[in-house]
DNA sequence: CGGGGGTTTGACTAGTATCAAGTGAGGTGG
DNA sequence: CCACCTCACTTGATACTAGTCAAACCCCCG
């Protein structure tokens, strides 16, 4: 069984070392940490759908989360893959505006909304914070835009594995091996592409000696240079 | 010429009635009236280029203003249209993430980054009043995301014109009049497609007898609750 | 050893892009 | 005041990318 809400000891070590607490005044960071509480949610568990009334802000502790929204008839358009030391269910006021649902299992943090407010109430800084990191969401969801409304797959593809490379905090050893926790049909869902044309785009940059895949959920680079080219450039030679 | 930087009388009533200044104590009023400026700009005209400094947070307060990123070979995304009462380039640190340019005249009011800085540490406030908006942009793209992704360019433009819709203020008589002051080039680099296919689908539309065209910068909306259907189920029955 | 989910591959289709030509309206200069 | 020029838009024919439908594969797990 998965505990939730739990206050463990064990886990405060963790919670301290939150991107939400640090950099600020111990006061605050123990203010923080008061009004905090650990999550634990299994692979493909939902944490909240679209709707639901939004009562904390989340931080990915541990694993990675997606968000997604979903067209009338069920088609699926997830916006952002959040990492260790992201927040998500910041903007919602009322009610969130995407489901969020965790990719592999994973450990979260969760402030309340309401006691947040009261904290930043009495510490600006707090609202820097979270404006700095709304802002960017939005840079990147703007990205995200470009991406999808004016790439190729393979362009879109390619773009999707660097900023994967840019997450592995490893050297950029040449090669670089990549861990790709999501299934295809998710990346296709990010990326505005089906299931099959991610897996015959994969294939075709494997056999163009670009990448090579150990297996399902792991992919080395071999050519960062022709990658770095792919993704912006659809009219490469190949 | 037009007058850029000016503090002429007139344009102080204007800027007072500025979204920014609205819902604050009389004090951050005043403040905040100090340090802004306003700045007329023609169709067409580019505000500031995506990589330029950036120095000011801008409101629109008359025209239209569109925000667009560019690939290396020169694809463009328009990310947002910008009306009256909203701001932009504010989650801009260092320099600006995409190009602003004037899709109408337009009259604009800008805040120096610096100052008010400044004036978000007295006042908290504004903080908030910032975090809201980034807030909302944030989800804005979110949606859009699902529209490029995921949506046909029936049910791209249908949504395009519903959002117009909500735009005019102007109460929903059905037939409802908007005004389109961007070109179906600017449209097409907007929704992810080419000026062709937005030319054709508003056709379309004409043709079913959803809406008509008095001229080019003009659509009235005939049947409401159709284009309802086809913003977001692209299987009607046309 | 058998079952199931995720992935890959293949054949075919459809939707949108591309290329090209023609139309219409507004602005400018004669 | 009218003719012309330009730019945006429309329309048509064709190409091509990615989607759809279908089947086979693979690996992990029971």
């Amino acid at each position: 069984m998965i505990a939730q809400n739990q206050f463990a000891t064990a886990s405060n070590e963790i919670i301290a070392n939150s991107v939400i607490c640090h950099g600020h005044h111990v006061e605050l960071k123990n203010q923080l940490f008061e009004i905090s509480s650990l999550q634990e949610v299994r692979a493909k568990e939902v944490i909240f759908w679209e709707g639901d009334p939004s009562n904390y802000v989340y931080e990915v502790l541990e694993g990675v989360v997606l968000l997604y929204k979903l067209t009338p008839d069920g088609r699926r358009q997830i916006t952002d893959f959040v990492y260790p030391g992201q927040p998500f269910g910041l903007g919602a006021r009322g009610q969130h505006r995407y489901t969020a649902e965790a990719v592999t299992g994973a450990r979260l943090c969760r402030y309340s909304h309401e006691r947040l407010d009261q904290s930043m109430a009495s510490f600006p800084a707090l609202g820097h914070t979270f404006l700095e990191w709304t802002s960017n969401e939005l840079a990147a969801a703007q990205d995200q835009m470009l991406l999808l409304g004016r790439k190729s797959a393979m362009e879109k593809i390619s773009s999707f594995l660097l900023r994967l490379s840019e997450r592995s905090d490893e050297r950029h050893d040449d090669p670089l091996n990549l861990f790709v926790p999501m299934t295809r049909n998710d990346i296709g869902d990010y990326l505005g592409l089906t299931t099959e044309t991610v897996s015959r785009t994969i294939t075709l940059l494997d056999k163009m000696g670009v990448i090579t895949r150990p297996d399902q959920h792991n992919i080395v680079i071999r050519d960062f240079d022709h990658l770095v080219d792919l993704a912006d450039d659809d009219n490469d030679t190949w």
